[in-house]
DNA sequence: CATTATGTTAAATATGCATTTAAATTAAGA
DNA sequence: TCTTAATTTAAATGCATATTTAACATAATG
């Protein structure tokens, strides 16, 4: 009969401890222990909470995401009457900022960024969940500034110039490739996403002459 | 007196084994047991040729990468004669050679994009030795490229816009981004290269003209 | 062929770490 | 207050795996 409710705030305090660990070292790298010495809990409270090591990963990865997503949306504020341009944009803001975010916020990117290229068995349908309708998204967006003739090839890598472009950010820069340090954060994101913003652009209005070039050929 | 020299071909497959297993796996992933089995060698060789697996680590880290860039040296044969745009192709194929390539020639990439994202304590010297002078030819290129009213920002935000829409191929698909499953592996990577580089030419273009822009609003 | 440094092997050791266990403690209702 | 289920804790367990060891085998040289 005795229903306690204090359980569910030390629940969350691991979580969140267990997010922030995650992020900055991966799944194998990180201990158990870390993660309850952070949350200043026991070693045995992960198992008691949520299983084992992985079944929190999973939750960890999925809360993450549903709060990156929830605070960048994917299509950042532009309402439905924005051009593609703006669109653009905001996808942009939206990608980078996941990347870039400190505290709760870059964590997520940083554990997608792992994920890509050192995956553990982490649950696909989280991965179908959550990247797959922002994958839809920007190529409905460029298959739109691309026009009709654009191929499915030509828009895939359009997608990955741009998308590439934003995850490249969230690369962990151990003392080593400088350009980045020097700048300061406030106004980064802002520089970034006009940068990645006009060179896109560009980009793909120069796909866009190419494949106009290519249909005069024929 | 008695010199046997039959261990250093052991040592040479056992290389070659840890490489491909550590490409695949990442450092904390895979096990020296691993790495003997497909060397078709005893758990203790590791130890005895190279000390420990962290040894071994760093020594695959260097091979891999003079191998690499033996191969594909950064300016990827161009003369010095080529123009700067023939020179951005060149190394626009250069990088993405190392991440697209199978065999021996994509593990360099695999690694280096597994250490970026999940740093090792893994030599910083080896980084410094690699990667920085291929970081400083790209600036130089950039810079050439943008003209000399580009600030140090610029010319380091198209490296990157550059550098990560290569990097960004390394990623291990499992499953799931299904874009580039599809194509046929021989003509990608010419096909890549064309599009990274008409893309990225026209980003820099327009780069250089907002500079333009900028400078006569003054 | 005898010697010796070198290379090879299976088994032992050691360590790090996830997970269990069982006993102790606490919150909440009757 | 008493009871009970929910939590918390320290210690134990067990497993995976890097490293060591010591016995054994082999190539090179005199």
């Amino acid at each position: 009969m005795g229903k306690r409710r204090d359980g569910i705030e030390r629940k969350a305090l691991l979580l969140e401890a267990a997010t922030k660990v995650f992020a900055e070292k991966g799944f194998r790298d990180t201990t158990v222990a870390a993660i309850c010495r952070s949350a200043k809990s026991n070693t045995a409270s992960v198992n008691y909470y949520f299983g084992s090591k992985e079944e929190l990963y999973a939750a960890v990865w999925k809360n993450a995401f549903q709060k990156a997503i929830a605070t960048y949306p994917p299509d950042m504020g532009v309402t439905e009457a924005s051009t593609p341009e703006e669109m653009l944009k905001g996808f942009i803001r939206s990608l980078l900022s996941k990347m870039l975010g400190t505290g709760e916020l870059g964590h997520a990117g940083q554990i997608l960024l792992m994920e890509l290229t050192n995956p553990t068995e982490a649950l696909q349908c989280v991965k179908d969940d959550t990247l797959e309708p922002t994958r839809l998204r920007m190529i409905a967006i460029l298959r739109h500034l691309l026009g009709p003739a654009a191929s499915e090839q030509q828009i895939a890598f359009c997608v990955m110039s741009v998308a590439h472009q934003c995850m490249g950010f969230g690369f962990k820069k151990g003392k080593l490739p400088p350009p980045l340090t020097e700048f300061d954060k406030p106004h980064l994101l802002d520089s970034l996403v006009d940068h990645i913003t006009c060179f896109s652009l560009a980009g793909i209005a120069a796909v866009k002459e190419q494949i106009k070039q290519s249909q005069a050929g024929d």
